[in-house]
DNA sequence: GCAAAAGTGATAGTAATACTATTATTTTTG
DNA sequence: CAAAAATAATAGTATTACTATCACTTTTGC
């Protein structure tokens, strides 16, 4: 699967950016040192100038990249679900059995990230690591309503759409594929916070992974309606 | 069940204040008045100098009750956790029926508030919208987990670990009951704001509430482990 | 190879934030 | 009514989140 994603640009909405990151050194630079500076600090403290002093340049260049750090959380977090698109649509496509392919997705959504194929300067796991910790506090604001209508979570939306579809084509009877699709995926995140910071309240850990717990939820809630 | 709740504080860790804002006409007045701002503009541009504007007082007096605005959230989340608590430990704890009991414990959980039962200077309904919207920024912060030790998100954890023995009370062999627990509230909190901002990505609206997906959700899953 | 253009860096400046400290004034209460 | 407690007013600091300007460097197109 890797060589498929080589050479391979991962598509975001370009108002998430002034200038294409992908563009230029610098551009990939800030995407990159990014990444490990808020998995580091958190994306509350992270700032353009503290970013501007890990890769050895001026606060002023990286606002020539991106407008704030809102709209850099956005097109980080884009990519990275632009990403699980990809791996859903490439290891989904050529199984027929519409229940395999629902728990191959499952699993391609919910899993930790653990390896890095680090296709390009972009770490996946600590990309990963971000989008747990930080994706909610790209849409709880107060702006979300005229971003969505920007099209601003155009990926994240379509990929649970995916998901949707799937659930549908293993019993389209189902009357909540929309919702148990968005549960799965934000559940997913939920669930790997939960496992490192509220061990407790989740019963996922070294050995039941939440994948487990997901594909087990999915399938036996569309089974349970055929059964009775 | 108002009766129940008149002249009973909700209790909530004391760390949390500096002092009980229960004990003034200000304290009170600092949370009525934050509840409606934060719904207003949103957590992340309230400060307390614009509280101090809205109640007519010192920005340095808020000071005197709560360290930072973060500690405030904190304040008001767990207020509200508490107050479901409540909730559910009454409207549960005279049903015989696991399954019954269970089921009421997930509306109560899951439901949109509409009426303000209104039983102090906190309107439940504002409260609701602020913990949808910002319930997740209190604990995804770099902090989490000293604020876990020093017991911030007790009440919080307490609730699902009651949700949790209701599940296992309906199936006691069932593998992830503190899993679908977590999920059942955050998801709840979820599928109230998908339902606002992304209906797409939920089937929630308003003929199907989220209560409904959840039980069915809970139940199904519950029961597929018995019917094999 | 050179000039224009584009990109980057350095510096300065502003309004707002998130506080702390001090002192003055008002309110409570013993 | 005096002492104590609570609140208000003011000032001050470091940081944030930018914008603007200008200098310098690198790229590119002829």
């Amino acid at each position: 699967m890797k060589q498929l994603f080589s050479g391979l640009k991962i598509g975001v909405n370009e108002d998430l950016y002034v200038k294409d990151p992908e563009s230029s050194a610098l551009g990939k630079k800030i995407v990159e040192k990014s990444i490990v500076l808020i998995d580091e600090i958190g994306f509350d403290s992270f700032t353009f100038k503290k970013l501007g002093a890990v890769i050895g340049s001026n606060e002023s260049s990286i606002y020539r990249y991106f407008e704030n750090k809102h709209k850099l959380l956005l097109y980080l977090t884009s990519w990275y679900w632009a990403w699980k698109e990809y791996q859903l649509v490439f290891s989904t496509n050529n199984i027929e059995n519409a229940e395999q392919a629902l728990e191959t997705a499952i699993n391609v959504l919910t899993r930790r990230i653990k390896k890095d194929s680090h296709t390009s300067h972009i770490d996946e796991v600590l990309l990963n690591k971000v989008v747990v910790n930080e994706y909610s506090k790209s849409y709880l604001t107060k702006e979300v309503d005229k971003e969505y209508k920007d099209g601003y979570f155009e990926v994240y939306n379509r990929l649970i759409l995916r998901l949707k579809k799937m659930i549908l084509a293993v019993n389209g009877k189902y009357p909540f594929a929309a919702a148990l699709a968005s549960t799965v995926v934000e559940g997913g995140l939920h669930q790997h916070f939960l496992r490192d910071h509220f061990p407790t309240l989740t019963d996922c850990n070294e050995k039941l992974s939440p994948a487990e717990y997901f594909n087990y939820l999915v399938l036996s809630t569309l089974k349970y309606n055929t059964n009775g």
